[in-house]
DNA sequence: CAGTGGTCTAGACCACCTC
DNA sequence: AGGTGGTCTAGACCACTGA
């Protein structure tokens, strides 16, 4: 227990391994989570349990936690305790949801699973989710819309080991957010995105399930998602109908 | 000074403005940043100096400056000091221009004025930038080029006061960030963006200026840009050639 | 060398939640 | 009443910078 604190003694601070004790109370931290020790919504001891444990202040845990905090695995209530964040709190919906209306508030949102089938890796596929060419893989298509407009026409490819009894029934039943099945049913959690946005003209099988013309213009965002360790578990292909709705993005 | 301290004390507690003293930090840190007392790129006193001024700890003071650091307003060096934020560090350049390569890296930025005229602003523009409307505005066009290849074309507004001799002559002596020049010469810093994304079709001018087909799709992206104190300051409709680059974006 | 931010500790008191 | 996170303090020592 005090090995890693020995590390920060001046003797050690010019190791080439040194990172203050508060990353590696982070480190430790994360790898409960990573270990399912404690998943997504439960919570996790108290800053003076995890202090007594790890053989810190709880002032160097609570520096850990924070950064935690800042970047969404954890969530802290005052008086209550620190959850784990969950894709199941609604609040934190549109962290993953870039979209808005043009004018009003968005409503009514439904997700509508099209298609779902398991095939092989291709290498495109095999490259960006750091898979075997020829993996397993499941392919989804789905369409979201909200109130009488469809909005978003989305293929997703996901590797197969993860997602074991995935099927159209699994997604009719589950709910809005895929993320939220994920964690839920398959203990995957989804905690960072790359996304790469372009314009490009709506092909024949978008055009007809985003009821706009063959050939006009849409939003196409690919996106790569992680979950912890940065192993990459999702990458979608979502087509945007930028009509009615926008993405919404803040610089800061 | 203690003023403000007082409204600390348990008999202060349930007052309707208490707020926290690293939050009152904020704010008088924040003032200094609005008066120009410490200009962009400038040294703010050491912590301990701050502590003292304002009669708190320097612990504090550390979390009011913390958190003013996580957003951008200030640049915390070791050994060095903390200094107020400048578009003048090429290193913070692309957190306001979100534009990536498809294939390796960006090179050889260019920015081309093409026109700069003043005008009276009309409904539109005087409601987002919070003016009168027949208020004095200035509307810049430009071009952003890649190497050999046009990126972006830009339409950009600005309230007319707050730039008084912005002219062709200073845009084309001003180097490649607009931001930077506004920040150097009429002391306009930009703390803050909201962009909403559309894809929409190429109309003539665009596509002349980005070597496209007329038609072709485009990604449209209309930009509000904030000062201190939430004050819109720049909109901005740019016009983004998506065939050799994209939008990048993390979700986290 | 002196001054700055960075880390770590120990302890006090507060606000919020639950029992 | 007892536990949680939230705020604030005081002090120690370290790492980095520049004169």
């Amino acid at each position: 227990m005090l090995k890693f604190i020995s590390m920060n003694k001046p003797s050690a601070m010019h190791s080439p391994t040194f990172s203050p004790l508060y990353q590696q109370i982070r480190g430790l931290i994360t790898r409960g989570l990573e270990s399912g020790e404690w998943g997504p919504g439960d919570v996790i001891p108290s800053e003076s349990d995890l202090a007594a444990r790890f053989g810190v202040s709880q002032g160097t845990v609570r520096k850990a936690i924070d950064e935690m905090a800042a970047e969404n695995l954890l969530v802290r209530r005052q008086g209550k305790g620190t959850f784990v964040a969950t894709h199941n709190d609604p609040r934190s919906f549109f962290r993953f949801l870039r979209l808005a209306a043009n004018e009003g508030e968005l409503k009514s949102l439904k997700s509508i699973p099209l298609e779902c089938w398991r095939a092989k890796a291709g290498t495109d596929v095999a490259r960006t989710l750091a898979l075997e060419p020829g993996a397993p893989i499941i392919i989804i298509r789905r369409l979201l819309r909200f109130g009488d407009h469809p909005a978003v026409f989305d293929e997703i490819y996901l590797p197969g080991e993860l997602f074991p009894d995935l099927t159209m029934d699994v997604l009719k039943s589950g709910g809005t957010s895929l993320y939220s099945l994920f964690e839920n049913r398959y203990g995957v959690r989804m905690i960072r995105a790359d996304e790469r946005l372009r314009a490009v003209a709506a092909d024949r099988v978008s055009s007809d399930l985003l009821d706009v013309a063959e050939g006009s213009p849409l939003l196409l965002v690919e996106r790569v998602t992680f979950t912890y360790a940065n192993k990459p578990v999702e990458w979608r292909r979502g087509f945007y109908s930028t009509h009615d709705f926008h993405y919404h993005n803040e610089l800061g």
